[in-house]
DNA sequence: CAGATCTCAGCTATACTGAAATGC
DNA sequence: CGCATTTCAGTATAGCTGAGATCT
């Protein structure tokens, strides 16, 4: 791509610059996350499991945002990896408890390397104070969402 | 979602904060534009159409960075909804000089009241400054594909 | 001949929709 | 009953791959 070509228009527009930017991150992410067979999804559920311990598929997916049927097939194919294991919750039975597993927790912290790694190849242009002013702008963004009871 | 209930692990992780602010852009983007019945690259097809002039699919795909091969859809739907032109280019029979019409002008301009309204939305947690700095940011993160020429 | 352009067919990842089964 | 959870099936979009035809 040649983003000095790119129209005036786009060049000064939030959210253009957010998708491109963000497809960048995606990029090497997946290349970084998928040269050791992971995908980023994987990594957001190792990171909640290991922070945040155990916990029922739907509220694993409303603090990483993903979908409930998504979860399903992510927490089965975990499983069979042998990354995290899944009982039925005896308090309430309609929940299933997901937890890391030992092997999960290494996984974990093989993939911290992987993705520390592509957030300087990400952010190679940008001094550590920038890095840090980004993501201070970006979570105001995305904490709209939380606040915002008006959609 | 519940971005305070995410792990720490991801909320100060720049990637997955980009691919979060992004996506939020890209619902209201999507909305605000499918409710007009567009879609966001046609907008910025458009655009570069009417600051750039006249140019090649191949040309337009790399200042946007849109593929070839959905270049080749993304012309031919908009071509038949009557918003830009497509002839062969006697110099270099190769190519196909794509050019906005009458009506894409006015679809575009259209559209520019639409992105301006979802930028707001999307911005509505940053100051002025904020969002000029944001913008800086991206561009550098953004820029650096042209740059790297160690890819 | 190498390389660019356009075109097509198809794949992948991700997000999302709708509905059913179960249990609170 | 309404509501939440898990599950399944299927859709949509976007980005991408590989290949062929045409032309420089």
């Amino acid at each position: 791509m040649d983003v000095e070509a790119a129209p005036a228009r786009l060049r000064g527009l939030p959210s253009w610059l957010l998708g491109q930017a963000a497809l960048r991150a995606q990029r090497l992410g997946s290349a970084g996350l998928g040269a050791v067979g992971a995908h980023r999804q994987q990594y957001a559920l190792l990171a909640a499991l290991e922070e945040g311990g155990r916990a029922s598929q739907a509220d694993l997916g409303r603090r990483l945002g993903i979908d409930p049927g998504d979860m399903v097939r992510l927490v089965r194919a975990m499983q069979t990896e042998g990354w995290l294991g899944c009982t039925p919750d005896p308090a309430d039975r309609r929940r299933k408890l997901v937890d890391i597993t030992a092997a999960g927790r290494r996984r974990l912290h093989k993939l911290d390397a992987v993705v520390t790694h592509v957030q300087d190849d990400l952010l190679a242009a940008l001094t550590p104070a920038q890095r840090r002013h980004l993501v201070r702008l970006l979570t105001l963004i995305v904490g709209q969402d939380s606040d915002d009871q008006s959609k």
